[in-house]
DNA sequence: CGCGCGGCTGAGAGCGCTCCTAGTCCATAC
DNA sequence: GTATGGACTAGGAGCGCTCTCAGCCGCGCG
């Protein structure tokens, strides 16, 4: 075993160690393709025993690729993390990236400041492409200096003003909505209002256009109140819903939290669920059963999106052709109808 | 201009473009020191022509430094970031982090596998050091395999059993308890009770030590309750001591959620605050405002305590010894005594 | 026996920077 | 006139990898 005098060892170090040369070794490095067994188990042994530890930078030099990825964060933290459904996405992100071999860093661009930090580091070649959520219209000079920059996105949802130039993955937020109207539908309800989420962004406006067109005629403005998604916004949408003393017979709600802000509100207005009125939320969130009745509500498989991002960003880190996704949601039966 | 096929501008580009050598543009992107007026100002001109942008990578290998340092998460991320003092020393950390022109990391090591990545991570060589915060005693081996790959590491709070390994920074918890119940003993309340934080965590230690000290003899162990810094804790500690119907005109609790807690609890026993019994947190939390009456707290200077751990760790990376920062606390007086 | 071929290996040439050293140039001192 | 030194510059060496390609070896085949 040579001396290293401190300095960590290199590949050179664990060839010579191994009686190889470099390029063995980094095969074996590599997928360990074109290597006879009995080199491979010198190089694995000269590894364990010299401590050795590929140096990144290099590697990356050699390869231009980073091997990680950003995760876009362009909401207020406290937002962000109050919603389990961000939590999950970042978490099932993150594994599906050490599936590939790839780590995730986050990047928080809040403050005008931190977003223009931002958009260095990532424009700046630390990493290889980009994940990005809850892209609300304002954050599209954001998208735009990405773009610019070459470096692959892919979006949670559909990217307002983007949807031709980045891929995505979304829920089916028309076929939810739908199958939500059919299914209250089928209950006798028809007399249904619908409490919408934030119009900037896919998920809200996908989900109000499509219960608009399916209850086609019965519909009026009237029988929307919008949201930003919160508990509290849910609360005080049908508090304005029932001071316009519109008749209905069933809510359905833009995202789970707005619906159980309804539910409330419902309640202290004596108002019986599922009895008097049905409601049905979206998404399937930890909230969905934390009400009374338990929330009846469209499941969003933000496992299955998560993975589908991350096979789409690296499919177009790797030179292929963004791709979409739209993924299936699926209704969850539970007390409100 | 000479033409590059597609690929990204190198600093041989700016240098033939500017018509200077390599060695010239080098010294402009690093301070500027040596260089005349002249060439500066060709080579800026160069580097705006072009679009050059530094390759990250190729200088991380020639310098052996990365520029970036790992924010160490791990707690829970729910837990982590429903608390606002984690949240204000992320954002401060960042922020001192770009003066020094690094960037900070988000490493979230919650799971078992997570912690397993974020090692290989920091100790592989992509980040120069690493600002841990919340480190629980059950983090310890986490911390000892950094210590063991010589990555550079700054604690936020006295890193409990690492107390002469590492570096850290916290505010003065003994201090801060010791003139909680000075200020107590001068409004006449000197039957104080302590709600106790987590004893795995140098703050929740500290506390109670100082607190156990100062009021020596009047000290009992019925006089102190346990809790996690939670809401929910200070009230169940509260109803505890409540339930041992041990006399008491003061409460001092080791946190300001904590102290909320107890105060919701005080109000449903019928004690009026600060009138029955007074009530002291810490950290100076936005939640001290929220309470009726506003709490009277123990400032903990997170901005400092995070721009300091930062100059630290900075220290560190540049071969100085670990240092090791006390923070002075100071006391916000509110309503409650 | 010569040839081709598959399996495997070694070495050179980069990747894009920074660092170091030798050197140039010019002004001032002797 | 030459020597001295400060300001600045050029370019080679090196950081630790990967990639490519030529070459080796042994085997089966004509």
């Amino acid at each position: 075993m040579t001396k290293l005098r401190g300095r960590r060892p290199t590949i050179d170090d664990v060839a010579r160690e191994a009686g190889v040369s470099r390029g063995t070794v980094s095969r074996v490095l590599n997928g360990g393709h074109w290597v006879s067994d009995g080199a491979r188990v010198q190089v694995e042994k000269a590894i364990k025993s010299t401590g050795y530890r590929i140096n990144p930078h290099a590697r990356s030099l050699a390869t231009s690729r980073t091997g990680s990825v950003g995760f876009l964060l362009t909401e207020s933290y406290e937002r962000f993390f109050s919603d389990p459904n961000f939590l999950q996405i970042l978490r099932s992100s993150a594994d599906a990236l050490a599936g590939h071999g790839m780590t995730l860093v986050l990047i928080m661009a809040d403050t005008l400041d931190e977003r223009h930090r931002a958009t260095e580091y990532l424009t700046g070649g630390h990493v290889d492409g980009a994940l990005v959520v809850s892209s609300h219209r304002d954050s599209q000079e954001f998208l735009a200096e990405l773009l610019a920059a070459r470096l692959p996105v892919i979006s949670a949802g559909i990217p307002l003003g983007f949807e031709e130039q980045v891929g995505y993955v979304t829920a089916d937020d028309e076929g939810g909505a739908r199958a939500i109207v059919e299914h209250l539908g089928a209950h006798g309800r028809t007399r249904i209002v619908h409490l919408a989420g934030p119009q900037d962004t896919s998920g809200g406006t996908g989900r109000l256009q499509a219960f608009r067109t399916v209850i086609g005629d019965a519909y009026s403005d009237e029988r929307v109140a919008y949201g930003d998604y919160s508990r509290e916004s849910g609360a005080s949408a049908m508090r304005e819903i029932l001071a316009r003393e519109v008749p209905f017979d069933a809510v359905f709600a833009a995202n789970d939290l707005m619906a159980a802000g309804a539910m409330d509100v419902l309640a202290q207005a004596g108002l019986a669920v599922p009895e008097d009125v049905a409601v049905v939320g979206f998404d399937d969130s930890p909230v969905a059963q934390q009400t009374t009745p338990q929330l009846t509500t469209m499941r969003q498989p933000f496992d299955r999106v998560s993975e589908e991002m991350v096979r789409l960003l690296v499919d177009e880190i790797n030179g292929r052709p963004a791709g979409r996704m739209v993924i299936p949601t699926e209704l969850v039966e539970r007390g409100t109808v």
